[in-house]
DNA sequence: ATTTTTGCTTGCATAACACAAGTAATAAAA
DNA sequence: TTTTATTACTTGTGTTATGCAAGCAAAAAT
């Protein structure tokens, strides 16, 4: 890999937040681990959005380079690695939420075929809700794992 | 220019939305327009980000071709083009406040030099009412304009 | 009439991303 | 225990996105 520094453009908080996450995927990952229940290299790549593996290894490094996953090896010796969202990373709900509602309203015209399924209607109703809720959900399957060791 | 057609993922709402909005340059322009007052050609390229012209000039027509920005050229015949933001990209602020929100609390390890100024302790205090203050005074502009025809 | 400003375009370089293939380590199957 | 399959990558090659410098026409200012 050449280039793991990262040039802020300037020191204004949004776009330092975007030069970080401005990009194809960076958040689009971030959303499959927490609403797709995503968590395994294959899962990614198996994914609708179609990542390459080159570009999915070079993302979660960055993920993981800013704290927002973490790589896990299990116990129970499973080859698989691991991702899981950090605190920082579910702090993130709120952006993906707040991209959600904005296509939901705003970009049907240009993408018919957006979906409604995936608890939309609860985004619709209640989005502190919403979020509060994906939030929670995360968090215990996290407690799971921690308790349980397993997947 | 060459390709203007954009192609979506997936159907999923999120990624929809990032497939618009997902590049280094489109939420910074915004941003811009939203808080820093920026409407014309030269504001964007006078910025603290520095945006090439070629890719000004893009991300300009791509902003308008969504419908989340407008070209104008005013009554009293200025030769400069006045970009302002549609409904549709007034309603992006919350996306952005959330950016800022999280930059603000888990970016300043990696970029110390992130300013606190530009009412970010409103931002801090009070999200709901920042986000309200911004769109609110944007519209102000907008009614100014709209009424006088000035800049 | 001349100069400056604005909003671009063009050409060329590099970086990001896409696609296909290959590979080492583990694990499951025979 | 050898074979096969799976996972998490790497590598190579192309295309698209972005960066940088220069140029340019139309309007505005001088």
């Amino acid at each position: 890999m050449k280039k793991m520094e990262t040039k802020f453009r300037c020191n204004c908080p949004f776009t330092t937040a975007l030069d970080i996450l401005g990009d194809k995927w960076m958040l689009v990952i971030v959303k499959q681990m927490l609403m797709e229940n995503k968590q395994t290299f294959k899962d990614f790549t198996e994914s609708d959005e179609g990542i390459a593996t080159n570009i999915l290894t070079t993302k979660l490094k960055q993920l993981e380079a800013f704290g927002i996953i973490t790589k896990t090896k299990l116990p129970n010796n499973n080859k698989s690695n691991i991702y899981l969202l950090t605190e920082k990373g579910l702090a993130m709900t709120p952006i993906i939420v707040e991209l959600g509602v904005w296509s939901d309203n705003h970009l049907r015209d240009f993408n018919p075929n957006i979906v409604n399924e995936g608890g939309i209607e609860l985004l619709r109703r209640d989005k502190a809700e919403f979020t509060r809720v994906v939030e929670q959900q995360y968090r215990e399957k996290l407690a799971t794992i921690a308790t349980t060791g397993l997947f």
